[in-house]
DNA sequence: ACCTGAACACCGTTCAAGT
DNA sequence: ACCTGAACACCGTTCAAGT
């Protein structure tokens, strides 16, 4: 009678695999990684993978848009927040996952999935940025550049290991408070 | 009656290794370039290659180690330059290379050689900076952060494609001339 | 000292075959 | 529709053997 044989199964299994994906590829790093490996730590054989993804740089994409959602669904909590602290938020968020920056720009060169991901994650990024600059009442002529620095700096605070002091050094310099007039 | 024969050529053949990687790794990337395809560009056999360096990863150590000295030397000649200057013109020297950029941050967490010139890498990078910052009269609490912040904007300016307007506008945010006091 | 041919273990991916 | 066993082409690296 079921068309679909277990149809909610589906999404179910697709989870599972991109979960072990994610904890791997953070753990082990995205090249130390085997396809082999994510398949038992998901509990299937490695081939059954590619009935769900198309390929490696599709998993990728798949667990950073996991990543991403649930850290935009916790940043969300602190809208009003002053931008440095969100920022800070932010890096000490995503410090768990730094291998995945570089990794991304590795393999965004060759991969255009990734590339695909990468730029609106960067489109994202801008406008999150620069719309809370124009709140906080920064001219429009230093909002993009000032977006594109704030991205830049949080790329580097994750790729290298700053202590506490440092990071908040660092984003202050670019949203730091003497920036509002 | 040589002892060692060929006593020139050792270094001679290592460093056409190193050249044909160098080129190799900028135009079809570290991870797309096999050692094979290396070793065909110098004319060797793959194997012959282990005989110079110790892994892949010691010969992109190798390759980032030339491409770096030769982009030091040329920059002396712009010793007096303004800092936004000097910082245009790396990013503007580098840019053909600059899939390397998130190459070194991804190998780095698993090779301790990557790891090590890396981290070299920052240090000089600080240091010259610094020196810089203290000579243009920014007042010694900014210069740390500067620095740092410096090394992520030209590393994120490389990563990401940008135009000139923007580019220049990023690194006059950091070191702008309305940073002299 | 220097270089090679042949092999090793492993990788991402494919595919014909099963249910 | 979903999953597998077996295979494919390729990879970085090793090693015994040559000169």
């Amino acid at each position: 009678m079921p068309r679909n044989r277990r149809p909610q199964d589906r999404g179910a299994k697709l989870a599972e695999i991109v979960d072990a994906a994610v904890t791997q590829f953070s753990e082990v790093g995205f090249e130390q990684t085997s396809m082999a490996r994510i398949a038992a730590a998901a509990g299937v054989t490695p081939n059954t993978i590619y009935w769900y993804v198309a390929d490696k740089d599709h998993l990728l994409v798949a667990a950073l848009e996991l990543l991403l959602a649930e850290a935009l669904s916790d940043l969300g909590t602190m809208d009003r927040e002053p931008l440095v602290e969100q920022a800070l938020w932010v890096v000490d968020r995503l410090r768990r996952h730094k291998t995945l920056v570089g990794v991304v720009h590795a393999r965004s060169e060759h991969s255009s999935v990734v590339a695909t991901w990468h730029d609106g994650f960067h489109a994202l990024m801008d406008e999150m940025v620069t719309s809370r600059l124009a709140r906080d009442g920064v001219p429009e002529r230093q909002r993009d550049a000032t977006a594109r620095l704030t991205t830049f700096a949080v790329e580097g605070l994750l790729a290298h290991p700053t202590g506490p002091g440092e990071t908040r050094a660092v984003l202050e310099l670019v949203l730091g408070p003497d920036r509002r007039p």
